[in-house]
DNA sequence: ATCGTAATTGCGCAGATTCGTAATTAATGA
DNA sequence: TCATTAATTACGAATCTGCGCAATTACGAT
């Protein structure tokens, strides 16, 4: 195999790791979106979000297909919706976890926490 | 909330988006595991593992503890390895349609794929 | 205290990303 | 054909990232 599979997969995140790009796929969940919709719903300028749906077109997470004026764009496959939900749900339980720290905090315990430095 | 959910989830992929750091998560599936450990698995240099897991440090998505002269990295939480797995099935997904287009295209089909450009 | 090893940090440079402006393509209607 | 709107591409400037080298911290042994 020519390229590693850790490549691929820090290729697949680093895709992945830019808000309007989260965005359009999150909107896409919900099934095709002409641009014209996306662009309403992102705060983003038509250039840049041309740009964004490029790059994952390009990588295979969207399909582009033109009706007409407009273009519409629909999610590739069904597992991007798996991966944005165990993303939710590691952010959920990071910040559950800060909760915790911050409640030991305000009762003022001695415990070690024992993170970074 | 300062800070939208969806910028918290591209930061997270950004993270994520390195090979080295996507290697050492990989390795740390199995266990804790100190520097040294990670360093001969992982073809790079020690400075290079050290800013990548002080990144990883920082994003709270692994924990580091000293044990006299060695340091020893750990998952921190049990979400890290869901969202790797994710990861993997996209990918599988990803590339059996490659496949499955390469195998249209030997055949001489006439069916439009109509994807980028 | 000094040395040696493990690991981290500071810093400058090369390369990549992002964003805006301007130019371009595609389709539709006058 | 010409004008208009939707969407994309080209390109340059500003910014960010990753990497290597040198310096630093932390610990244990002599």
């Amino acid at each position: 195999m020519s390229v590693p599979l850790y490549e691929a997969k820090a290729e697949l995140f680093r895709l992945l790791g830019h808000p309007v790009r989260i965005r359009v796929l999150e909107l896409l969940q919900d099934g095709p979106k002409p641009v014209r919709e996306l662009l309403a719903a992102i705060e983003v300028e038509p250039t840049g979000l041309s740009q964004h749906l490029a790059v994952l077109r390009r990588s295979g997470l969207v399909t582009a297909q033109r009706e007409g004026t407009t273009v519409v764009y629909a999610l590739a496959g069904g597992r991007v919706a798996g991966l944005l939900r165990a993303a939710r749900e590691l952010l959920a339980e990071k910040l559950s976890g800060q909760h915790e720290l911050l409640n030991e905090l305000l009762e003022g315990g001695e415990e070690d926490v024992a993170q970074d430095r």
